[in-house]
DNA sequence: ATGGACAATGTTTTT
DNA sequence: CATTGTCCAT
């Protein structure tokens, strides 16, 4: 069989259409679940091993790097090592390995820093100091938003347009801002794209150089990207004008991250001789979960009729289910998937729980916490924000780029050596005179202690700077000969970070394996470089740590889930003031975005979807009586069933045994674990939890088929467990 | 310079 | 209510 009859053999006639379309323009439009992925890599299959075009010549860009990564190997998987050379990555980060190579033409050295996000609100912060605006009356983060916004417009701070006051300080932080971090020699995750358009427009022989070698431009998610992201896109296709973009405007989710779904409009007017795919059929989800997706999105004012259909079968139906408040909520879910699991009808890892804000999953964690049950979470605690993961990175980015004054002041003191306010500002001061960056000078002290005495920095302070100096020598002499393992070990070692962070308590040992879990990043990235290394640590976003192996149930906001599918969903808090959010209400856009979200939650589903609200939320602090979401009035009664409140049902019992095997590693470490037909805990007795520790019965009661257990533990106080989930231990 | 105690203040989604 | 920032005492 020939290749090309090998690709297209599994494919629909729309999907060949798509896969074998001849050059130029291309738009599909693409329903959830349609196979866009696929159509996307065999497309790219295509084109190198039957059109013969040069993986050189093709560049696939994705939005996150989960994203590129899964279709990287399914590529991989279709043509082998023939995808070498092959340009397959985020916007950002296609964009920072081009501006690093042409970074001779614009106002920045190729060695930059990437700041994230609370670099980038750190900068926004100096910003307002260095313009004596205060922090209450302009407060940083709209502020660092509205920045935002006009960078994914194009706009710079002198053109940006001023209407009201309040426009008159973003636009003076914004000049300020960006003064800034050209000092630092950084860049913010909107300059990647802003300076990369800026490049192309600016240097037209630079554009035309990658215009000429990209042949074929292949977009997924086409209809999240914003003004910058389009633009360069069609500044790279200005030449050949093949690009083929994927997308569906229904799933138009990061408006307010400047995403504008408009651009689908934009492309048949830029490109009138496009081909238009329409991808319809839908292979994830039933015809029941496709009736409720439908009835929620056509209410969508303004869109081009879509009828998605499966030949998956009916299925069961969309279940509603109202609950008294959240904790209820919780506990309804994690009852309904320990009754699945023990029922066999799915497995732990089949199972999703959706939510609109990562605030809710606390009360899900607890519920299945105190169950003793695993779970994974998507996002919420970054890896990345954490303490430890920030200082550690801010130390490399210093030895990295010196100029990195904000790393610096993260650092300098961390852990503490006596280098407070004055001994830094002192530093500054002296640095200015010289101009020269703080980090700079640190290096020149490092190399030379007795500088410090022209300057007037003399005694302890001046030797506390020395010594961070002569390390900074150090590290920068490890850099160039070193990999950045190496380098993360001395500078872990040099600053005697174990003992600052490990106090024996458990918070500091996770602290402390945070940090191993950093080198293990490092290790990986050994061939990288240090700035290969910072960079994916700078663009990996919390997504993109959902690992798939382990076998058990994944808590993520609806945002997260997209491009995702489970057999079993939850969609929680389908409350008016959550879904839609309230911040929502009075803008339009936005609500037919949390619109577009909900539809993105329930598409996600492949055999059973369940909608849950409740009656009464904790806003912060008190309960509140909450109405339903208003999107479920535009659900057929006849198209859901609403289920009665009815936690554990008969039957159980006889299929408990079975729950072993199913609910795996939980169950396994459960020494004591057994069906409860008689109490066999009770008051007084002594008792240990692996996670809560030791603890005394206060009490225990038998309910339905388990018991009920009440322990008082010494750090927590009184807990509420379930004996046959909880693994607890009984001590002797 | 450092750490603790208190207050204020604020909750959407993230490359 | 839980985090973050500010003030104050050591």
């Amino acid at each position: 069989m020939t290749f090309r009859m090998e690709l297209i053999k599994n494919l629909n006639p729309q999907q060949q259409q798509a896969v074998m379309a001849e050059a130029g323009p291309v738009l599909v439009l693409a329903g959830p679940g349609s196979g866009k992925t696929r159509v996307l890599t065999q497309r790219i299959a295509f084109l190198i091993r039957v059109k013969k075009v040069k993986p050189y010549s093709i560049m696939a860009v994705t939005f996150t790097n989960k994203a590129a990564r899964e279709m990287e190997s399914r590529v991989v998987g279709l043509v082998g090592d023939y995808n070498r050379g092959l340009t397959l990555g985020t916007f950002h980060a296609i964009c920072a390995r081009i501006l690093r190579r042409e970074a001779e033409h614009l106002p920045f050295e190729s060695n930059y820093v990437i700041f994230d996000e609370d670099d980038q609100l750190g900068v926004v912060k100096h910003a307002l100091r260095d313009l004596n605006l205060d922090e209450k009356n302009n407060r940083p983060a709209p502020i660092h938003a509205a920045i935002s916004n006009a960078k994914n417009e194009l706009l710079l701070p002198e053109n940006f347009p001023v209407q009201h006051y309040r426009d008159e300080v973003v636009r003076r932080v914004y000049e300020r801002y960006q003064q800034l971090l050209l000092v630092n020699n950084a860049l913010d995750f909107d300059d990647l794209l802003l300076w990369a358009v800026r490049l192309f427009e600016e240097h037209p022989e630079v554009r035309e150089k990658y215009a000429r070698r990209f042949e074929h431009i292949l977009v997924d998610e086409f209809q999240d990207t914003n003004i910058a992201q389009y633009l360069l896109l069609k500044h790279l296709a200005s030449f050949h004008r093949n690009i083929f973009v994927v997308g569906d405007t229904d799933q138009s989710i990061y408006r307010w991250r400047g995403a504008d779904y408009r651009n689908v409009l934009r492309f048949e007017k830029d490109f009138p001789d496009a081909q238009v795919v329409m991808l319809e059929q839908n292979y994830r989800s039933t015809q029941a979960i496709l009736d409720v997706a439908m009835a929620v999105i056509n209410r969508h004012p303004q869109r081009r009729p879509k009828y998605l259909f499966t030949d998956r079968g009916a299925g069961l139906r969309v279940t509603l289910r109202e609950v008294y408040d959240d904790r209820a909520e919780a506990a309804f879910v994690l009852d309904s998937i320990v009754d699945m699991v023990r029922r066999e009808q799915a497995q732990p890892g089949d199972f999703a729980m959706m939510y609109r804000t990562n605030a809710q999953s606390r009360l899900l964690e607890e519920a299945f916490l105190a169950a003793g049950l695993p779970y994974k979470l998507v996002g919420a605690q970054r890896f990345y924000g954490r303490r430890e993961v920030k200082d550690i990175i801010a130390y490399m980015r210093l030895v990295h780029n010196p100029n990195d004054e904000l790393s610096l002041t993260r650092i300098i003191n961390v852990p503490p050596r006596g280098i407070g306010d004055k001994t830094y500002l002192a530093l500054r001061t002296l640095a200015q005179k010289l101009s020269l960056s703080p980090g700079e000078l640190l290096l020149e002290i490092g190399r030379e202690p007795e500088a410090l005495n022209l300057a007037g920095l003399p005694g302890r302070s001046g030797a506390n700077l020395a010594r961070f100096g002569g390390w900074q020598v150090k590290w920068a002499a490890l850099k160039a000969s070193a990999s950045p393992l190496v380098l993360m070990d001395q500078i872990l070692e040099d600053i005697d970070y174990r003992s600052y962070i490990d106090d024996g308590s458990e918070e500091g040992a996770d602290r402390w394996a945070n940090v191993m879990e950093l080198r293990r990043i490092a290790f990986e990235a050994q061939d990288k470089g240090l700035e290969g290394f910072l960079e994916q640590v700078a663009l990996v976003s919390d997504q993109d740590t959902l690992e798939t192996t382990a076998k058990v149930p994944t808590m993520l906001t609806l945002h997260a889930a997209k491009g995702l599918e489970f057999p079993v969903v939850f969609i929680l808090g389908l409350n008016d003031g959550t879904l839609p959010h309230s911040r929502s209400f009075d803008d339009i856009e936005e609500m037919m975005e949390e619109r577009r979200l909900f539809y993105v939650g329930i598409t996600r589903a492949k055999d059973r979807l369940f909608l849950v609200y409740s009656q009464n939320r904790s806003a912060y602090g008190y309960p509140e009586p909450v109405d339903p979401s208003r999107f479920l009035d535009d659900i057929p009664y006849e198209l859901i069933e609403e289920e009665q409140p009815a936690v554990l049902r008969r039957g159980v019992k006889s299929e408990a045994a079975s729950h072993d095997a199913l609910w795996g590693a939980a169950a396994r470490t459960s020494p004591k674990r057994q069906i409860a037909n008689q109490q066999i805990y009770h008051p007084g007795m002594n008792v240990f939890h692996p996670t809560y520790g030791d603890g005394m019965v206060l009490n225990s009661r038998l309910e339905g088929d388990d018991e009920v257990v009440d322990v008082f533990f010494a750090d927590l106080g009184m807990k509420r467990l379930v004996a046959s989930l909880a693994r607890l231990e009984i001590k002797t």
